[in-house]
DNA sequence: TTTACTGCAAAATGTTTGCACAACA
DNA sequence: TGTTGTGCAAACATTTTGCAGTAAA
C-alpha cells in the first residue's frame, strides 16, 4: 500500500479497508477508469464490494481532491488519482492512458483576453488535452 | 426566425418544423439549457414534441457543429446554439449565462509544453471557463 | 459504544432504441 | 410516393437514496 492510506484529512473520516482497496486500484492503474472498472478491481481485494460502495467512495476522494473526474467523449465518467495541486490531463485517444501535466501560468494569457473581451471574471476552469501518447504515436 | 432555418447541411436532412422549433429556442435563450428545458420551451411551439425527439435533434444538430454540448459542475450536459468556428465558452456560475469566445493562438504555449513534457502528440481540447458575467458581479 | 461505513434493493436521472404512424421533399 | 422524422413505450446506463446491519475509533 501507498502513503496515500494515511492521506484522508477529513474529520470524522475512516480509512477502512474498503476505502484502502479503492484507493490501491487507482493508484496502481495509470489509466482512468470507469466506476464498474474500479469495482471490478476492487473485488479482487474486498471481495463483497458493491458498486454504491464505489460511487460514495469516489465522490468523498473527489471532495477530499485526491480524485479528479474526467469527461470521457461519450459523456461517461472516468476517475483517477490525482496529484496534490492544481492539474490538468492528456488523455491518450488511443489506449485511454493519461498524463499528468501542471496547468501553470500559460492560461494566465487566454484568461486575460476572455475577461477583457467578454467582462466576466474568471474563478475557474475545466481543461483536458486529448491527443496520442509516445508509445501510440511510434506503433501508427 | 433566424437564418439558421436554412442550415442543415447533410445531405437527406430536412428541416422540419419540430427542428425550426428546437432550433428558435436555442437561438432565442442565451444560457445554455438542458435537454428537458428545450422541450418545456420548445413545446410552446411545437405541442406534441417528446423528450426523445429533442435528444435525436440535439444529436443531429451536434454532429453539424450548430450545437454545443457544455459539461455541467454536477455532470450533466447543456446544450447551446455554437457560432461557425472553434470557440470555446465562459459561463456564470451565479445565473448560468454563457458568453462565447475564440480560442485562439492562447492555448499554443501551453500545447508546446505540454507536448514536449509529456510525449504526447495533442490532438485537441476541451476547455470551459466559470465565472461571474458583469452584472452578477456588479450585483454580488 | 458511539458514530461512520457498507451492502442490498430500489429509485432517480439522463439518454437511447424499436416500432408504427406522420410528414417532408 | 418514397424516405426521413416523430411520438410513444420501453429499455438502458449511470448515479443516488433509504434502511438495516457492520465495523472503525
Amino acid at each position: 500500500m501507498t502513503k496515500l492510506d494515511n492521506s484522508l484529512p477529513s474529520v470524522g473520516c475512516r480509512m477502512t479497508n474498503t476505502r484502502k482497496a479503492i484507493i490501491q486500484v487507482l493508484s496502481e492503474q495509470k489509466r482512468p477508469l470507469t466506476a464498474t472498472e474500479i469495482l471490478v478491481f476492487a473485488k479482487s481485494i474486498q471481495h463483497r464490494l458493491g458498486l454504491v460502495t464505489v460511487y460514495r467512495t469516489l465522490n468523498l476522494l473527489t471532495k477530499e481532491r485526491m480524485v479528479r473526474i474526467i469527461h470521457d467523449d461519450d459523456g461517461c465518467h472516468l476517475y483517477q488519482i490525482a496529484s496534490p495541486g492544481h492539474h490538468h490531463v492528456v488523455i491518450c485517444s488511443s489506449c485511454g492512458d493519461a498524463a499528468e501535466f501542471y496547468g501553470g501560468d500559460d492560461m494566465d494569457p487566454l484568461i486575460q483576453r476572455v475577461e477583457t473581451q467578454t467582462g466576466y471574471k474568471i474563478t475557474g476552469h475545466l481543461l483536458q488535452l486529448y491527443g496520442l501518447c509516445s508509445q501510440c504515436v511510434s506503433h501508427e
